[in-house]
DNA sequence: AATTCGCATAACATCATGTTATAAGGCCCA
DNA sequence: TGGGCCTTATAACATGATGTTATGCGAATT
């Protein structure tokens, strides 16, 4: 007796076709290919299982009680091969994969939102995990390869991780209706009189902002420090002082009671698209990094 | 862009066993196959998943996000490629199956259970039904194929019915220590004086013992009327009457104050074991069948 | 610079799986 | 009973999948 070999799959889908259509002529029809083929593989499973695989009854071929046996794990296997390739296939059509992603606690309700629903219209396999954190956090998560990719600023540069820098555009907010609103441009000293709202002052933001009011002699009178630019906004749109954040935030609430005018000389706000350098992105990642940085080109600060 | 094919199950098991190894000479080792076997299973398959399968860190091969996508359903393919494979090699070794039978209330508790016991014993994969109900019905299911095998008697026979008669011989049982004792033999004219327990009056069996006592021109005193052997066992351990049962339920009640004599003339309980004809049996069910019929042996009428 | 290790490629053998041609067997109908 | 007809099995062969050994290449180690 020869030792028992796994069966081939396509042994098994010749199995499946006679079953359902009760012929060997017409399972092999259905496969596509000609009958003595179909006919042979079964020969060939019948000598692997070494029990009859069907009956005749009323001119069909039914199954032997053996094969009934086997049917469901046959059918497992052949639903899973199927959705094998088919993942596979949505794979690299890049409609299927999953991100992890770090950001800035107000990427994940600003702009980010936006990009990912664009992202993930075309490609209904893709899975995201999106998890806001201080520029810190991000970065261990980055080194400990936890995370696909990573929005932050404020970032020195560490050897694990691979950057890639993106100047985006600051404007000075102000709330609606504010005299500000008749400058083309904002400069320090228009900002003399107020009562500035902006970010931590240990961070390198405010300290790039108040360089520019030092070197214009102005000084930066300091209202509330926030964390987020978002909150600075939100803060504006209720009537409270002013502030220079991201074009990005600014656009959001244009029409929530805030205006805003191009702040003068041009000031960065140094965004870092991370990732870790020694862990080989994704396709998709790769894929979602691109349409992310293109997402921000209305906003870049060119030069 | 070449149209995605079906991977192949080879493919997996060496993706799946570099994933382990961590290498490709060590994942050729596993498989026993050589490297540039293993190599090229593992580029085929690259080519149609046509993503990178592995990235390389610290000297070692690590799946890619996307391989770690597929992974589970790869197992679990594998996984019941093995299970599909083992299975067949019990059935082919008649150590899985299962086994539908039908049979007489009696054998349901009697005999049946030590013959089950032991078939099952070096065939850890199988399973059966037992079924027990009267005659009529053990029949119906047989014609509808509802069970693989039956045991029944007074059984006239059916088109769609394989039948294999079994002749049981009868003893006459009575109460221990009954005057009937002292006899070699018991027949029916030594039965004259005696209240009998039998089976129900349009039972074959019946008519068949009610002849021997007429040729033996004695009446045959009918106390209590009963469906099955096992029956009138219980009654006659009680103290109560005398019977003429099967062999197979007088040897159960021996040694629990009943004694036997046999019957003269001998007298058959014709049993029948019967399978649906036009249902070819599992070769299992073929096994048990036989393993049934010689169980029988010792209580044979011969002749 | 030389060695070693791990992987990929080349050339080839064998098995798996398809093809077409054809024979064998069961069923239906005169 | 014998002739068509349908289904399946077998034969002979082409091609693809999967194994072999021999060998080359590049990175890590010495």
């Amino acid at each position: 007796m020869s030792q028992p070999r796994t069966p081939r799959i396509r042994q098994l889908e010749a199995l499946m076709a006679v079953i359902r259509n009760g012929s060997v002529t017409a399972a092999a029809a259905d496969l596509g290919i000609s009958q003595p083929a179909t006919s042979r593989l079964l020969a060939d499973l019948g000598k692997d299982f070494d029990f009859q695989l069907f009956d005749k009854r009323d001119n069909r071929l039914v199954p032997s009680q053996e094969v009934r046996m086997l049917e469901p794990d046959i059918r497992r296997v052949l639903e899973l091969m199927r959705h094998i390739s088919d993942s596979s296939a949505n794979i690299t059509k890049r409609k299927a994969g999953h991100i992890r992603i770090a950001c800035l606690p107000g990427f994940a309700t600003n702009h980010l939102p936006a990009v990912v629903a664009d992202f993930l219209k075309d490609r209904p396999g893709v899975t995201l995990t999106i998890e806001p954190d201080r520029p810190e956090r991000i970065l261990e998560w980055m080194i400990t390869e936890q995370y696909d990719f990573g929005i932050t600023d404020g970032f020195f540069g560490h050897p694990a991780v691979d950057r890639t820098d993106i100047k985006v555009r600051t404007v000075c907010v102000f709330p609606a209706g504010h005299d500000l609103g008749r400058l083309e441009k904002i400069r320090p000293r228009d900002l003399a009189q107020e009562r500035i709202i902006h970010p931590r002052k240990d961070s390198t933001f405010f300290q790039q902002l108040d360089r520019r009011f030092q070197n214009d002699k102005v000084e930066l009178h300091s209202l509330i420090e926030v964390r987020q630019f978002t909150a600075a906004c939100e803060l504006i749109c209720k009537g409270i002082g002013v502030s220079i954040v991201s074009e990005l935030d600014a656009v959001k609430y244009a029409d929530q009671g805030l205006e805003y005018r191009p702040f003068h000389p041009p000031m960065p706000h140094e965004l870092s698209l991370v990732r870790p350098i020694h862990k080989a992105p994704s396709l998709i990642t790769l894929e979602f990094i691109e349409e992310f940085a293109s997402s921000l080109a209305p906003f870049l600060l060119r030069g």
